[in-house]
RNA sequence: CGCGGAGUGGAGCAGUUCGGUAGCUCGUCGGGCUCAUAACCCGAAGGUCGUAGGUUCAAAUCCUGCCUCCGCAACCA
């Protein structure tokens, strides 16, 4: 009988920039699910890899005077460490820049486009020629480039474009016979509320006007965009379309992919009406995972609340990353991450619970039986509860980790943890080692403990694996008893067992230093841990004359209203003092009320281009000045005559 | 009426599918123990489950209205 197959994949990254705590979240999830299935038997295929092309890429390369190839290979490079970092254990990393999946991918683009499922189209819009830019028509500002101001042109650039509306009703089908394809559920109403019900629309799926990307073999102007390029992936990593890998037939179709919630659309409706275009069978779940936000805020470079899961380890180690981030968070949703949860979870459950059950039971083996536990045994109704909870552990964890259900396995495996250290209370086997007759039932008693120890270290190796390995050395048990079978089973340890005494796993962190020391390290710039190529300057140098070119002009409020619907915008209608009023629309409506800033005087940039904004017209831009989510109009004395200019 | 998620003891969450004594972790207070990483164990205080109605013998759970918060989309020049 062959073994079951397993195949799990992550997403494959962007490498444009460094990778945050949510690509660890999602790879580390990936991981355990991975490791889970080896340990059941199955013969699992783990992939991850990186989605090298696009334009991003390739102004990002510019930009730092390298070649985009050089770029990516640099930012892959500190990817693959990352994951070596967190004990990833993938069977496979595929790049798309890698040439058996361009080969792949040119085979697959050229299949559907012969048999019609890509056609030849045009991108219809209007051109501005001096900027070289598409508009469609609800961009244009009154008829003209809403860039410029300029004229534009009827154009058409030509492009292929995938037949997606044609799978649309064979989506809805399949959703409904597999109510479980997409999960957590409620992603599923989103993807048909948003994007089915409106109607699919065709994909446009080359582009001419960058060209770090797969070329178009029959077609070299064009290359293949994202879609085709990256969501293949899953696929030519088999060896669908190349001679690279040849186990497509045993791992295809995939039983689940993990994503973020971000690329769900991607995953649940062009994914698979690719697989339908190409006749392959469609993975078994789409599972979309929340984000973690930080202290309530989504993370963004831009707020520089981007948690480095580098320094993270650095100062807990990998283990205690990798238990915080699957243990804090339920799955399918959001997650709020901070620094106190995360040494407070490594305190109570790692540090109290489980380290410390683990040293003062091989303290007390130690202390008692001078190391080795002697053979004569006796038992008391007292350990039933304990033994039963232990030998049904197993089951209960396995359903949870069948739901993906991290969060509560690792509930379930704490439980049997705290009732062990209940355990010892309830024995009191310091009383016990005052009678010499007492002897047998003190070995019973330390026995269950390092049985209850050995069962939940075995589960914990998925989301732990250097810490299963530690309590495995310092328990004396050897690598056979670490097995899923001997999970559910009581009894696995010699009788006689000998325990080394080691390292304490989880050493005690003391809160308030920790979080000093965090908040240094987290804020503080590493200037010297930045060796990417994309670092810019905190902002590019100009010459006096470029600065000269802005106009900013002293403007007086003479009216402001918000924009009805816009959530962001306030619509100022300002005197210059060029006589004729301005209309400015400004995104700081969650800052002011409107009939609070009439009358005041205020600063506006005054030759930027017009621009639509919701429908209304805004010329120019009012400066304010922000920090740290804080937001303040810049006003002027006003006894400032409007249509002074800054100088 | 754009789409979606969430409101449960001081904090963070589970429970809502298929109504039936409101649960977990942290924190607080009191007690116990000494094997252990000032850890562990026990007990207590603390919630009319956002709000107003409805269905029901019975509602955190089902239905309706409303309020608040948070994402996404269109607007942050």
């Amino acid at each position: 009988m062959s073994r079951k197959k397993f195949y799990i994949t992550t997403p494959i990254y962007y490498p444009s920039d460094k990778l945050h705590i949510g690509h660890t979240y999602c790879t580390v999830a990936t991981d355990a699910m991975a490791r889970y299935k080896r340990m059941q038997g199955c013969d699992v295929m783990f992939l991850t890899g990186t989605d090298e092309h696009g334009q991003k890429i390739q102004q990002k390369a510019q930009a730092a005077g390298v070649t985009p190839q050089q770029y990516v290979d640099h930012i892959v490079d500190g990817i693959q460490d990352l994951w070596k970092l967190m004990n990833i254990s993938n069977d496979r990393f595929i790049r798309t820049t890698d040439d058996y999946h361009v080969q792949s991918i040119q085979k697959i683009f050229r299949k559907l486009y012969e048999q019609g499922d890509i056609y030849k189209g045009t991108y219809k819009g209007k051109y501005c020629t001096p900027c070289e830019s598409f508009w469609t028509e609800s961009q244009l500002v009154d008829g003209k480039c809403p860039d410029c101001g300029r004229e534009v042109i009827d154009a058409e650039e030509e492009a292929y474009f995938f037949r997606l509306s044609k799978y649309a009703d064979r989506l809805v089908e399949y959703y409904e016979a597999h109510p479980d394809f997409l999960e957590p559920p409620s992603r599923l109403n989103e993807m048909v509320n948003n994007f089915i019900k409106p109607g699919l629309e065709d994909l446009c799926v080359s582009r001419t006007s960058f060209d770090w990307g797969v070329p178009v073999d029959f077609d070299p102007k064009h290359v293949v965009y994202v879609w085709i390029d990256a969501l293949s992936n899953y696929i030519t990593a088999l060896g669908y379309g190349n001679d690279k890998y040849h186990d497509f037939e045993t791992y295809w179709p995939a039983d689940v992919h993990f994503v973020g919630k971000e690329i769900v659309r991607f995953h649940s409706i062009i994914w698979p009406a690719m697989l339908m275009a190409l006749d392959l069978p469609l993975p078994g779940k789409v599972y979309g995972h929340g984000w973690l936000k930080f202290g309530g805020d989504k993370m963004s470079k831009s707020k520089g609340n981007v948690v480095d899961p580098v320094v993270l380890v650095g100062r807990y180690g990998v283990d205690a990353l990798r238990y915080f981030l699957l243990r804090e968070f339920p799955f399918g949703s959001d997650g709020n991450f901070t620094n106190e949860s995360l040494i407070s979870r490594i305190n109570a459950d790692l540090a109290n619970d489980l380290g410390n059950l683990l040293s003062r039971t091989v303290a007390m083996v130690g202390k008692y039986f001078g190391g080795t536990l002697s053979a004569d045994r006796a038992a008391d109704p007292i350990d039933d509860e304990l033994l039963a909870m232990a030998k049904s552990l197993r089951d209960r964890y396995e359903k949870q980790m069948e739901k993906y259900a991290f969060q509560n396995a690792l509930i379930d495996v704490f439980q049997l943890i705290s009732r062990a250290n209940k355990y010892i209370d309830e024995t009191a086997p310091w009383v016990l080692a005052k009678e010499e007759a007492n002897r047998p039932r003190l070995a019973t008693v330390l026995y269950h403990l390092l049985e209850c120890l050995r069962i939940s270290a075995t589960l914990l190796a998925p989301f732990m694996p250097d810490t299963a390995e530690k309590v495995r050395v310092q328990i004396g048990a050897d690598k056979e008893a670490f097995s899923w079978e001997n999970a559910a089973v009581i009894g696995v340890l010699p009788a006689q067992v000998t325990v080394e005494k080691g390292e304490a796993l989880f050493p005690r962190i003391d809160m308030e230093k920790e979080l000093a020391a965090l908040a240094q390290a987290q804020s503080a710039p590493k200037e010297n841990a930045q060796s990417q190529p994309e670092q810019a300057p905190v902002a590019e140098p100009i010459d006096i004359d470029t600065f000269a070119k802005v106009e900013m002009t002293v403007c007086k409020v003479l009216a402001c209203e918000c924009v009805p619907k816009s959530e962001k915008l306030l619509k100022f209608q300002l005197d210059d003092g060029s006589g004729q009023v301005r209309q400015i629309l400004s995104g700081i409506a969650k800052y002011y009320r409107p009939e609070e800033l009439v009358g005041k005087t205020v600063v506006a940039c005054t030759n930027l281009p017009p621009r639509k904004m919701m429908g209304q017209m805004s010329n120019g831009m009012l400066l304010s000045a922000e920090k740290g989510g804080e937001l303040h109009l810049l006003m002027l004395d006003d006894q400032v005559p409007a249509g002074a200019k800054l100088c």
